[in-house]
DNA sequence: AATTCGGGGTT
DNA sequence: AACCCAGAATT
């Protein structure tokens, strides 16, 4: 059952660390292709702590959640001037962008410490084991669970212990229609003896999607393309390029619409549309940046897909 | 304790 | 179309 993936090849910290960063809330399909790119270009800490941002989200671009790539860049800086990776859990959780379940992940995996991983898997997993009704995301329940989890955790194994029942609830205690029939552990799980298995775990509170359209503007001029780098004022994607929308340039010749996507965050759905448009002249905050160079620059997802279009 | 942060595959 | 993913930081 234990599937062959590119971090299990090996016992550097380093590595470790970021796989477990790259798969907070990320799928492991999404992360491999990241993770073999993200490490043939910063190998080691000290290559990273070096690394100038910009290219780092480049290489993250895609990837989503930004801040994590920002926090293992200062975590990286951080771990140079400790004058190595840290090897115990506390100093370990202090790092910026690691909290209890990476720091477990990373304690357990690396260096053998008895310390039990808490995941969404993990949760789901123990939730039925122990045929326990309360809400996942309520702290009572993550501690109860959570001392379940420590109660079980072989301490001769924890790395290997961790990543099996992680890998358990990815295979086969999935969210739906678990399968009962080819689980190791199912003469023990009190959930699926009551026959309660598809009803957890529990989980409340999910905000409804909300639907958006707008249109994205492609202004291409002598081989180069309209872009904007988004300011601290922007909120969110800070530092990451993008194209116009129609409210940006509100003077340009509209075009062809060149095509359509759908775009997700968080609980937003956006149709976009992309049509190319042509301005007199560089709008304010607006840079024309050559076709050739869009791939080393951090990309917006929602412009790295309009340009796909072409 | 509740929100926010990306994005995409699954069901 | 809802759900949820090898979560963490901020409010």
């Amino acid at each position: 059952m234990r599937r062959p993936l590119p971090w299990r090849d090996t016992s550097d910290p380093y590595r470790i660390w970021v796989s477990e960063v790259m798969l907070q809330q990320t799928r492991v399909v999404a992360a491999v292709p990241y993770y073999e790119r993200f490490t043939k270009r910063f190998p080691d800490v000290k290559s990273l702590a070096e690394a100038p941002e910009q290219e780092l989200l480049a290489c993250w671009s895609g990837l989503g959640y930004y801040s994590r790539a920002r926090n293992l860049h200062r975590s990286a800086q951080i771990i140079v001037e400790m004058g190595g990776f840290p090897e115990n859990f506390k100093k370990i959780r202090s790092l910026p962008g690691i909290g209890d379940y990476t720091a477990a992940a990373i304690a357990s995996i690396a260096f053998g410490l008895p310390h039990a991983a808490l995941d969404g898997n993990v949760l789901r997993v123990l939730s039925r084991l122990s045929n326990d009704a309360g809400d996942i995301r309520a702290r009572e329940t993550r501690e109860r669970i959570s001392a379940l989890a420590s109660r079980l955790l072989d301490r001769k194994n924890p790395g290997d212990f961790n990543q099996a029942m992680m890998e358990l609830g990815a295979t086969l205690c999935s969210p739906k229609r678990p399968q009962c029939l080819l689980c190791p552990v199912s003469p023990e799980c009190e959930a699926l003896a009551v026959g309660r298995q598809n009803q957890l775990p529990v989980k409340l509170r999910s905000a409804q999607t909300v639907r958006l359209e707008y249109t994205l503007l492609l202004v291409r001029r002598n081989g180069c393309f309209l872009l904007r780098q988004r300011n601290a004022d922007s909120g969110n994607l800070v530092g990451f390029w993008e194209a116009p929308c129609t409210a940006d340039l509100p003077a340009a010749r509209m075009g062809r619409e060149v095509g359509r996507f759908k775009h997700s965050i968080m609980h937003h759905e956006y149709r976009v549309t992309v049509r190319f448009a042509s301005v007199v002249k560089c709008p304010p905050g607006f840079r024309w940046i050559g076709a050739g160079t869009l791939e080393q620059l951090p990309l917006t997802t929602a412009t790295k897909k309009a340009l796909k279009l072409l």
